[in-house]
DNA sequence: CCCTCACCCTAGCATCGCTAGAAATGCTGG
DNA sequence: CCAGCATTTCTAGCGATGCTAGGGTGAGGG
């Protein structure tokens, strides 16, 4: 039954090329220009192909959501890991947050902007985002102050910082100050 | 010429139409329900009438948003003037924006969620936008705290708004304590 | 009263996500 | 090694989208 496992190979193999490629398509030129037509063209297969990995366009979405998920809270662990005081993690913790979401416009959107089908803050939440939600929570809990909850003060923290994010991204904000306004947030919401 | 100015008149009235219907259309059924087909059939016209008014699908939901802002703003005025003291002021602001963003949640898409092709942060924004900006920091700016620049404050304070409402929108986070994040919020953002 | 012109609608284009059914590929048993 | 079968893949097409060209119609002015 070794056919079997070659052709399962093949499949997973296509499968993540075609995550990686709508994912490289909207990097390059945004999401509207990932049309099933255009994927299936640049994966040289035919658009049914898609159908048969994925329900639809939005689950690739959702693919892409979860890869992005996982490398943000590589980067958060990483970023935290290598800094010194709890002042110097939470720091570390808002810039390279908002540095993935800067670094991967697409795949940030992916994960908050568009509608990838995926649940959230319930039982079925997929693994990769209640763990970028824990990398958080790892570094956060000890900036939280006493008498706050952790998963409350994550969650404030993280919509400062998904706001921040969304509105520099869509032009709202002048990207240059987002610095001070980094070490403004840290100042005042972490309690060191 | 009283001819022209009648029709002038019935053109306008009819542009309000549009953005109205518009705006009906997506808090009952979404944006993606607002076609330009559907539209049309609403106000009774055909589509081509819509272009006549509007440049596109992106204008007639920037005209929306540009709405939603004179709104939030007129709101954020009247929960903030009704307030006594800093720290209520601050606590009625951050309550006067999420509700709007949770009892508009479509005029809220097209402000900030949505490409109404819209300027922001610039010499051209369009004054509805600014305003709205205006009045958030007429009442931040005393909460900034000593030397801290009032619109940074008022950029920090309004990024952490607005995450928390599209995340609590979009059901990553529990709505139930939306109220205890407020809280926090004001209580740790704002020096009182 | 008729002409003219501005307005509006019918019809259609290109593209979208998605799917049914035909064609082709490649595995398996004789 | 070949025939037959099953799986896979492609061609073609559906309904719907945003948007536009061009013809027809009705109201206003001489």
């Amino acid at each position: 039954m070794s056919v079997r496992e070659r052709k399962e190979r093949e499949r997973a193999e296509r499968e993540r090329l075609i995550v990686a490629t709508a994912r490289e398509l909207a990097e390059q030129q945004g999401w509207d220009a990932v049309t099933t037509r255009r994927l299936a063209e640049r994966i040289e297969y035919s658009q049914p192909v898609l159908y048969s990995h994925f329900r639809g366009k939005r689950e690739i979405i959702g693919a892409v959501a979860l890869q992005g998920a996982a490398e943000l809270a590589a980067d958060i662990r990483a970023a935290t890991a290598a800094a010194d005081g709890p002042r110097a993690r939470v720091t570390a913790l808002a810039r390279a947050y908002l540095g993935f979401a800067a670094g991967h416009p697409a795949v940030y959107d992916a994960m908050f902007q568009l509608d990838g089908g995926l649940a959230f803050a319930r039982e079925d939440t997929p693994e990769p985002l209640k763990d970028a939600f824990a990398a958080l929570q790892e570094t956060l809990r000890e900036s939280a102050g006493a008498g706050v909850d952790p998963g409350l003060f994550t969650e404030l923290f993280w919509a400062a910082l998904h706001g921040l994010a969304t509105l520099t991204r869509a032009g709202r904000l002048p990207p240059e100050d987002t610095e001070r306004r980094t070490a403004l947030l840290v100042d005042r919401l972490a309690v060191l």
